[in-house]
DNA sequence: TTATATACGATAATTATAGTCGTATTTATT
DNA sequence: AATAAATACGACTATAATTATCGTATATAA
């Protein structure tokens, strides 16, 4: 429980492979697969969608490839698990409204408390500070 | 992602409904299932399990039931968590030494890093302030 | 023109979660 | 002693979410 997914293993894997690297040098989606065992499509996808979120850049075309955005260091950890997965809820209630419970609930102020909680956290954390 | 599970929520709800008793009195699976729309077999197990782990107390037989066990209010979140859900990890790596990456894991010390601080937040906070 | 890279939608496979079923055990009540 | 209502628990099924793959389009350096 409260795992995270493979998905955000992965984009964290290529940042750390990104930051390793001389400033502004290219890396590819196959060369992070090949030298991490990762699989290149899903971690193709994961990329894409970094560089969609401006957490890194792409470049296009043959010798193209990803490196760090420079604004990177200034990312929350909750912003980058939000970037790539959606609301960092703990439980559906706490963005979405509509629940089956309706009056019969009696945990939304719990949930919101530990969500909230939880939240601040991850907003306090940087993505450098925890990939450094 | 970092959602809850619903044996969670469910333990969370009977939790609530259990406090909500008068001192000392007892409430069935079935009552807590009603009241709340639960499936009662699955509540059932949660309602088990928590007993066993001694954060309610049971009472078998007809007119037998649950009541919240007294020492509630030292539970942590983070305990009431892994007791009914195994190791709270956001990775398995955290725990687990096994992992296919071996040397190529770029990413053991900032897992530990995250896990750290979400263990130490759960750890702060009691089962008690977040339901009540 | 070709080769190599990103971009992306659709779909298949796998795994984890959620829920059910059947049965045993305990015990208050009659 | 028999019954009924509750907990206890292992095995199984169904569902949902995650993970991975496939196919194709686009960009661009050589």
């Amino acid at each position: 429980m409260l795992k995270l997914t493979r998905k955000v293993e992965y984009a964290l894997i290529a940042v750390r492979h990104m930051q390793a690297m001389e400033s502004g040098k290219l890396t590819s989606a196959k060369e992070i697969a090949l030298s991490h065992g990762l699989p290149q499509q899903l971690l193709a996808k994961t990329l894409q969608k970094m560089a969609k979120e401006n957490i890194i850049e792409a470049v296009q075309g043959p010798s193209g490839g990803y490196r760090i955005s420079s604004n990177s260091d200034k990312i929350s950890l909750k912003d980058f698990f939000e970037k790539l997965e959606g609301p960092l809820g703990m439980m559906d209630c706490y963005f979405d409204s509509e629940c089956i419970q309706l009056g019969a609930c009696n945990i939304r102020t719990p949930i919101q408390r530990i969500n909230d909680n939880m939240r601040n956290m991850f907003s306090k954390m940087t993505l450098r500070e925890a990939t450094q």
